[in-house]
DNA sequence: GTAATTGCAAAGGATTTGCTCTGGT
DNA sequence: ACCAGAGCAAATCCTTTGCAATTAC
């Protein structure tokens, strides 16, 4: 184990009481475009695969800075997979969520479950942890790809 | 995380017909006996050093290669931690649980909530998700750690 | 004796960081 | 001009692998 109790970025984003500071550039703009056109749970590096593919020069680099800042501004919904490998996707309820993903293809679907989060809550609390947060994952097949199996 | 029906390397232990294939060494032996003694969710380094702190001679490869033969054989319960590092403890009870853990000792208590199991399920079926699993953790600071924080 | 196991060193793979260059405004 | 943002290369970190040396049985 590392590092973390206090960790946390310590969010930025107009904090400093002036408004945007966020350039529109090239990249940026291209990367939304990417994010909006897939539907399914990417790496990182795909995606910058994909948007060189496209024809964009973009740097890898980039692309982990500006999913890291579009994460922690709930732009992107991210998850693991199981090869610990980082998952984005543009997220599409602003409300808290989970998602079913399928593990052959990699399409999900959002889900809502009130019930879920207040459990989590309540018995964390219960054994008197404070701060709490939670993950929550389920995996699948998706109707598609359970058809085509072995 | 529990089945899998696709995966899984495909284990021999008894297959050839002669008996036990497996050999005591005394760095399993140590490996064993260290997390016997470790109640929190430990990382693989974490379970190395303390090896070496009680004077055992063990590499830290053995240490991974062995507790990934533990979790295998379900004697070993696994999650991912934050950060991406994969965390080990002996499994304590045999049915499904899940765990809160404290983001700053590693402590973890064991819950059950077989309204949660449910859901997933249903969810997931609802959505024509057949082969269903998940991941559920919840992160929190334990009494003890809570207290010693800013 | 023989094969399972160990463990060092090196490889891998994802993600981050240092630092300089570029392009918006 | 100035400074946020881009990006390459190098650095980290955890984890796995190659392969020779050990060791249990």
């Amino acid at each position: 184990m590392t590092s973390h109790p206090t960790e946390r970025p310590a969010q930025q984003t107009s904090a400093v009481g002036r408004g945007t500071r966020v350039r529109g550039t090239r990249q940026a703009e291209a990367l939304n475009q990417v994010l909006a056109d897939l539907p399914e749970f990417r790496s990182a590096q795909d995606i910058h695969a994909e948007l060189r593919h496209r024809g964009e020069r973009i740097g890898l680099t980039t692309v982990y800075r500006q999913l890291q800042v579009l994460a922690e501004d709930g732009a992107v919904d991210t998850l693991r997979d199981e090869t610990g490998e980082t998952l984005y996707r543009r997220c599409e309820t602003s409300t808290h969520h989970h998602h079913v993903t399928c593990r052959s293809c990699g399409r999900s679907v959002e889900v809502e479950g009130p019930a879920i989060e207040h459990w989590a809550e309540h018995v964390a609390t219960e054994a008197g942890f404070t701060d709490i947060d939670h993950t929550l994952e389920i995996f699948g097949l998706c109707p598609d790809c359970a058809g085509q199996r072995s």
